[in-house]
DNA sequence: ATGGTGGTACAACCA
């Protein structure tokens, strides 16, 4: 079975590029990250005419997730227990469309897009930090209830957790920058301490090994990107990956996506 | 000059 996450940035936007990568890679489970829009807008027939089944959870033009299927989808579920809500400047909080889950061929897959901090200091970061600290203890307790569950976190993190995952760590240190900062690389360690297997990077090695590279400044070309894309696997469905990669060729191109899918392979 | 883009309620906001 091969599992997948790719943040498309607009589904709509990238239909063809996600239809052709579907027939092309033959994956079986396609978590996606902002679809950028709401139920009425969602491409459905895009799945369904590909033999995939698909579960959206979007509200409005920004974030949005979805999971696409051909291995089944049960047990959908918007949101994780006690997510955090987040209102700019603190009016009308909401909890943004960020986590959705289905049960896909046996394992439990969440398609996860983490809040973007935007600034060491900004209202963003406390709110980034506490909806993964919210999600761990979640899935604590989910391993906890079932120590043999085949979960898999998915998603983008929006942390780049070594050094070796930014272009330039001194860029990034020298200008505060977010995504490295020891509180994000925390929040997400703290994943590992739980349980979870970041099942990818052993297939992938770096250093220059990145899922995502910034639109502006060429950062495709010059190979200056972020790995912030990863497949966080439970214990039990860690045993089964037998293969991993990051699809560089889909960043390439018009009408890319500034993020390549990361593919798992289960045995 | 570590700048250059690209997505979305088309106008600012988001990454």
């Amino acid at each position: 079975m091969l599992i997948a996450t790719w943040n498309v940035n607009s589904l709509r936007a990238r239909a063809d590029r996600v239809e052709d990568w579907l027939r092309r890679t033959d994956a079986d489970v396609l978590a996606i990250q902002e679809t950028k829009c709401k139920d009425d807008n969602f491409p459905w027939e895009l799945f369904e005419m590909n033999g995939y089944e698909v579960a959206h959870f979007g509200v409005n033009q920004w974030n949005g997730v979805a999971i696409a299927s051909r291995v089944g989808l049960d047990d959908v579920e918007r949101t994780f227990a006690d997510q955090p809500a987040f209102g700019k400047g603190g009016k009308d909080p909401i909890q943004e469309p960020r986590a959705i889950a289905a049960t896909c061929g046996g394992v439990r897959v969440w398609s996860l897009y983490v809040p973007n901090g935007r600034a060491r200091e900004d209202e963003h970061m406390p709110y980034k930090l506490s909806w993964l600290d919210t999600l761990n203890r979640q899935a604590a307790g989910w391993l906890a209830e079932n120590p043999d569950a085949q979960i898999a976190l998915m998603g983008d993190w929006n942390i780049a957790p070594q050094d070796d995952d930014v272009w330039d760590i001194d860029y990034f240190v020298e200008n505060e920058l977010t995504h490295v900062s020891e509180p994000e690389r925390a929040a997400f360690d703290a994943f590992l301490d739980t349980g979870f297997v970041d099942v990818v990077r052993p297939h992938t090695p770096g250093p220059g090994v990145y899922t995502y590279w910034d639109y502006t400044k060429l950062r495709f070309p010059k190979r200056e990107g972020m790995r912030i894309d990863f497949v966080l696997a439970s214990p039990a469905l860690a045993e089964r990956v037998t293969g991993a990669s990051i699809d560089r060729e889909e960043r390439k191109g018009k009408g890319a996506s500034d993020h390549a899918p990361v593919l798992v392979e289960l045995g």
